[in-house]
DNA sequence: TCTGCCATGCGATCAATGATACCGCCAGAG
DNA sequence: CTCTGGCGGTATCATTGATCGCATGGCAGA
C-alpha cells in the first residue's frame, strides 16, 4: 500500500494523493488505510520513511571507497541523484511539514554524521560532525529542492558542484590535495578581475589586451 | 482579500487555506474568488508575489549602507528574520509547488543578482552574479527552511552565520585581499608563483614566457 | 465438533471543500 | 422607460478525508 502510495505521489501531476485512490490500487477499502495509518498524514509519514529507507539502501551500496572525504563528495552527488529520480518523494521527505511525525530528515542526518565521524577520524574535519551535518544537508536540500522547482539545472553540474566545493571547503580542513586542486585557474581569475577592475601601468594596451585573452583561456576549464 | 488569506495561512494549523473561509472573512462569496483569481492555486500564487512585496519592502529599508559586502551580510540575515517572522508565507513563496506561477522566487533573485552586482563593482565578487545569486538564495532557502521545522534553531544565531560565511567565503573576494594597498600586484605575484609551481597547457611556452615577463612587470614597484 | 469471541474488512455515510451553473440586480445607453 | 451587460449571490455538484455499524471468518476452549 505505501508502494502504490508512492507511485501515485510520483505520477500525480500536483504531488497529491487521494486515499481512496490508494485504496482502490491495493484492492481494500478506505477504513483499512485509517485502520493501518490512523490518518493521511500517518500513510504520508510512512511513505516518506519508505523513501528513506532505499535512500539508505542507495548510500550503503555506494559508500566506503576508503577514502571518507571522497566518499562525502559522493554522498552529496547521490543525494542530488536521488532528488532527481524521486521529486515528489524527495519534497514529502524534506520540506517541512507542520504535522509530520516522519523520522526520514533525522535519519538521514545520522547518516551524514556518521560519513563525517569518518573524515573526523581521519583529522579532515573542521567543525563538529553535528554541526557539520546540519550545514551539508541544508545546503544539500536547498540545491536539490532548487533543482527540482527548474529541472532544467539538473542538466548542468555547475550549481550543484559549486554548493558542494563552498560548503565542503568550509568543513573540511584544507588537504593539500583539495588545496592544490587548480590554484593556477583561480589566480588567473583574479588577475583578470583585477585587470577589469583598474587599469595597468605596467603594460602597454596591446599588451594587456593580449593578456586579458590569455588569462580567459587559462580560466576556462 | 489576499492579506485575509495570508493570515488564514500564518494562523492555520498544517499551513493550507480554506476558500469558503477567506470569502466569509472578507464578507464576499466563493464566485467572486475564482472570478478574481481563477482558481485557488491562482489566490496562493497572489498571495506569494503579495509575500515578495513586503519582502521587497524589508529588503529596501535596509539595505544601500555604502558597504555592498556588509549590505550582503545583512541582506542574508534579513531573509533569515523573515523566514522566522511569516514560516507559513515563506514556505508558499521558497517551496517549490508544481504548477505554481508565482515569480516571488525570480524575483527575489532579481534583488540578490542587484546586490551583488553591486559587490563585483566593488570588485568583491568571484563569480558571475547570477551564478552566485543561485548559490546564495539555495543555500539561504535551505537553511531558512531548516530552522523552520525546528523553530528552536532561530534560537541559536551560529548555523545560518556558519552557513552564511561558508557560501560567502566561497564567492566573494578574500578582505585581505579586497584592503591589499596593491590588488593587481599581489594578483600578478600570486599568478606568477602559479606559473613557476606548474606546468600550463593553455597557452604555448612562447606566450607563456612573454606572460612571465609581463607579470614581472607588472609585480614590480 | 460446536460455540462464542474478537479482529478484520466493507458498504454506507457524513462533513468539508474546491468548483460551477444559473438567477437576480443595478447601472448606463438608447 | 426599456434593454443589455457585467457583477455578485444562491444553490448545487463532485471529490475527498474520515467514521459508524455490520458481516464474516478464524481461533480458543469446552
Amino acid at each position: 500500500m505505501i508502494e502504490a502510495a508512492e507511485r501515485q505521489l510520483a505520477s500525480s501531476s500536483d504531488h497529491e494523493i487521494a486515499t481512496r485512490a490508494v485504496c482502490e490500487a491495493v484492492g481494500v477499502s478506505q477504513p483499512v488505510l485509517y485502520r493501518l495509518f490512523g490518518d493521511k498524514r500517518g500513510l504520508l509519514d510512512a511513505v516518506a520513511d519508505h523513501g528513506y529507507e532505499r535512500y539508505a539502501a542507495l548510500k550503503a551500496a555506494q559508500e566506503r571507497t576508503g577514502d571518507p572525504v571522497a566518499d562525502l563528495h559522493a554522498g552529496w552527488d547521490g543525494h542530488m541523484a536521488f532528488a532527481q529520480a524521486n521529486p515528489a518523494l524527495y519534497q514529502l521527505m524534506f520540506t517541512p511539514r507542520p504535522w509530520s511525525h516522519s523520522t526520514a530528515r533525522d535519519r538521514v542526518t545520522d547518516l551524514l554524521v556518521a560519513a563525517l565521524t569518518r573524515c573526523a577520524a581521519a583529522g579532515a574535519l573542521k567543525l563538529e560532525p553535528r554541526a557539520a551535518a546540519q550545514l551539508i544537508l541544508s545546503a544539500n536540500i536547498g540545491t536539490a529542492l532548487d533543482h527540482i522547482a527548474r529541472p532544467a539545472l539538473f542538466e548542468d553540474p555547475a550549481p550543484s558542484r559549486r554548493m558542494r566545493d563552498a560548503v565542503f571547503s568550509h568543513v573540511l580542513t584544507e588537504t593539500s590535495a583539495r588545496q592544490d586542486a587548480d590554484p593556477l585557474r583561480t589566480a588567473a581569475l583574479r588577475l583578470r578581475a583585477q585587470l577589469q577592475l583598474g587599469g595597468i601601468e605596467a603594460l602597454e594596451p596591446v599588451e594587456t589586451a593580449l593578456l586579458q585573452r590569455w588569462l580567459e583561456r587559462i580560466a576556462q576549464p
